[in-house]
DNA sequence: CTGTTAGCGCGTTCAA
DNA sequence: TTGAACGCGCTAACAG
C-alpha cells in the first residue's frame, strides 16, 4: 500500500460524500448524523487515514505549528524555556518547531522568514535582544511581514520589538542581588559582563551597578570584563580578571553558565570558591542547583516564561502588543557566604 | 496589505507565466533565461513574496521538516542530541519540529502520528526503548504507517525497531566503567538503576554487572535500587541506599542527572563525596564537567548522536535499516579517587 | 527556453 | 442533515 488514504477514499468506503467525511472527522460543524459519523470513523480507521495537515494549512492559511527561535538549545536556560513552550503547546494541540541560531542573533530574521514560509501560526523569539540597530531593523521588517500574513509573534527578554513580550526583569533581579551581596559585606566586585551588545547582559550589569551604587559601591571600568555568554566566555573573562585585577572579593557573572566557567577558571589556579573568591550567577538553571558550594544566583522561572509567551500569543486577538513583566528572585548560596559575619539577610538560603 | 503575495502575483508583475516564476524561484530545472529570472526575483522581492511551504508539501507529498521526539528537552542529555540534529538539519535546509513526551514513552506513538499528519520527511526518536512489548508494538505500528507514507525513521538508543538506528553502546561503556572502578579498588557498590523497563538503564546495569563480574565482584539484589531516570529519582534512590544498605563504597548512577541527585542526597546527610562515598554517573553532560569533585562518568558525544541520526535518515535510500554503533569512553574524576592507592589506571583523569 | 494545464487533499461555500 | 463544486498555491507534465 503505497502513499496514503485520502479523505476521498474514506468517503468512498463509508459511502458518503467528501463533505460529510470531512465534517465527521474534523468536527467543524457538528451537523453529521451519528450513524454516518460512525461509518466514516470506522472507514478512516480501516484505511489508516491520516489527515493531511498541509492541505488543511493551505485551506486555512496557517499551520497549527508555532516556531521557536533560541540562541542555543543545549544551553539549559533556553531548553528550560523551550520546555515550557512545548508543554503549553501540547495542551493546545500545537506542534513546535525549533531553530537554534547558535548565538548568531543575525540569523533570527532568517528563521522568522523560514517560519513564514511554513505559514506557522506564531513565532516565539527566546533570546536576548541586541543593541544593534541594523540587526533590530532587519528583524523588525521580517516580523512585520510575518504578522502581515496573519501570524503572531512573541518575544521573551526585552521589549524592543512592537510585539507581545514577556520581559525578564533582569535589572531588578541584578539590583536585588547587588543589595544582598553588599549586605553580606562585599565591596570589591568584578563583573563578567557578557557580550557588549546583548541587552540581557547589559541590563543585568546596569541593575547590578545600580544596586551597588545604592550601597555606596562603585564599579570601575576595569572591574567589568566582557566575554561570551557561555561557559567558555566565563572562563576566559575570569582568567582576565585573575590576571589583571587584584583585591576582588566577589565576582558576578551575568549568567549561570558563565559563573560555572568562572569557577572553573578560579579552581584551575588552585584557588577555592568561596574561600578565596565568592561567585554569583544569574538564571538558576536546574543542573547547577546541586552544585557545592550552592551557587548564589537570581532565579528565573524558565518554564513559566515559555508558557506565558505561548499563552500571550494564543490569547492576543489582534490588539495592541502587550507586555508581561516577570520578576526574578535572589537565591543566596554558599558560593557567597559573606565577607564578614554580618547579620542581615534579605533572602533565604538555598 | 492583507494576506500574502502568491506565485501567481509574482508571475503577473514580472510579466511571465506561473511556471517560469516557479522555476526561477525554486530553481528546480535551471531552464530559465537570465533576464526573466532577474525580473521574477525582483518582482518577488517587491511583493515580499514568501513561498507557501504547505502548497509545496501538498504537491510533493512530504514536508522538508524532520520531527524529533525526546523524553524531556530540559534534560541536557537530550538537548545535546537535539542540538546535533538541529545543526545538521540546518546545513541541509531542513526545519526541525520537536515534541517532548515528558518521560511518558507511551506518547511516542502519538507524536509519530502527529508528524505523519504533517507529512514530515523523517522522524528521529531520541529516547531509550522500553521493554514493554505492548508499547513497542503500538509504536512499531505507527512507525510502519509513517514509513508506508514515504517517511524515514531513525532511533537513537537501542535497536528494537526495524529502522535506522544509532546504537549507544551503553553496555560497553558501563562495563569499562566497572573495570576502571574495580581497578581503583572499589568492591562494594550500589547501583541507582533507573526505571526497570528502560533499556538504556537496563543495559548500563547489565554492562556494569559484567564488568564487575570480570573483576570477581558480585552485585546482590539489594545493591540495585530502581528509581526515576531524573535528578529526583537519583536523590530518592540514594536515600534508600543510605537507609538500607551499609558498607557501600561506590555508587553508580545510570545517568548523570541521577548521579547529581545522589550526590545531593549524600550531602543532605552531612556526608561528603568522595570522602565517605564515591559516585559515578553516565553521559558526561557538559554542565556537570566543572563540578567539584569532577564526576566520574562515561562520555557520550551527544551532538554527534544527533548528527549521525539525521545523516542516516538522509542517506538511506529505502534500503534495509542500518545500525551504527557509537562507543562511549570512561572519564575518571575526583568523585571516585579510588579506595586504596592502587597504581593501575586504564583511563585518563578528567 | 517558456507557457498551459491539471491536479495535490481539504474546507467551505451553496443547493438540495 | 447531506452533497456537489470550487479554489487554496504550487509543481510537474506536456506543448509549443
Amino acid at each position: 500500500m503505497e502513499g496514503n488514504a485520502t479523505l476521498f477514499d474514506v468517503a468512498r468506503v463509508a459511502g458518503v460524500s467528501l463533505a460529510t467525511a470531512s465534517r465527521a472527522i474534523n468536527g467543524s460543524a457538528r451537523t453529521v448524523g451519528a450513524e454516518l459519523r460512525e461509518k466514516v470513523l470506522r472507514a478512516a480507521q480501516e484505511l489508516d487515514y491520516s489527515p493531511n495537515a498541509a492541505a488543511r494549512t493551505m485551506k486555512r492559511g496557517h499551520a497549527d505549528v508555532v516556531g521557536m527561535i533560541v540562541p542555543d538549545i543545549a544551553d539549559p536556560y533556553f531548553s528550560g524555556i523551550a520546555s515550557g513552550v512545548m508543554k503549553a503547546a501540547d495542551e493546545q494541540g500545537l506542534m513546535v518547531s525549533i531553530a537554534s541560531t547558535r548565538r548568531q542573533s543575525s540569523r533570527e530574521a532568517e528563521y522568522v522568514a523560514g517560519f513564514r514560509r511554513q505559514r506557522n501560526r506564531a513565532v516565539i523569539l527566546a533570546g536576548s535582544r541586541t543593541s544593534s540597530r541594523a540587526e533590530t531593523e532587519t528583524l523588525k521588517a521580517e516580523v512585520d511581514r510575518f504578522e502581515a500574513q496573519g501570524g503572531r509573534v512573541a518575544v521573551v527578554s526585552q521589549r524592543k520589538l512592537p510585539v507581545d513580550t514577556v520581559v525578564v526583569e533582569n535589572r531588578q533581579g541584578a539590583r536585588a542581588l547587588a543589595t544582598d551581596l553588599t549586605d553580606l559585606g562585599y565591596r570589591d566586585f568584578a563583573v563578567l559582563a557578557g557580550p557588549r551588545d546583548l541587552l540581557s547582559a547589559k541590563d543585568r550589569l546596569d541593575g547590578f551597578r545600580t544596586g551597588l551604587a545604592e550601597a555606596g559601591v562603585e564599579l570601575s571600568r576595569e572591574q567589568v570584563v566582557n566575554g561570551e555568554f557561555s561557559r567558555d566566555g566565563g572562563f576566559q573573562a575570569m582568567e582576565q580578571v585573575l590576571e589583571e585585577l587584584g583585591g576582588i572579593d566577589c565576582v558576578f557573572a551575568v549568567n549561570d553558565v558563565m559563573a560555572l566557567g568562572a569557577i572553573a577558571a578560579i579552581r584551575s589556579r588552585g584557588l577555592d570558591v568561596p574561600r578565596h573568591l565568592s561567585v554569583a550567577g544569574f538564571g538558576d538553571i536546574s543542573t547547577l542547583r546541586d552544585m557545592a558550594p550552592r551557587l548564589t544566583t537570581v532565579r528565573v522561572d524558565l518554564e513559566r516564561l515559555g508558557r506565558l509567551a505561548l499563552e500571550m500569543i494564543l490569547s492576543s486577538e489582534g490588539g495592541a502588543p502587550r507586555t508581561r513583566r516577570e520578576k526574578c528572585q535572589v537565591v543566596l548560596g554558599a558560593s557567597t557566604p559573606g565577607r564578614k559575619p554580618v547579620g542581615r539577610r534579605s533572602s533565604a538560603r538555598g
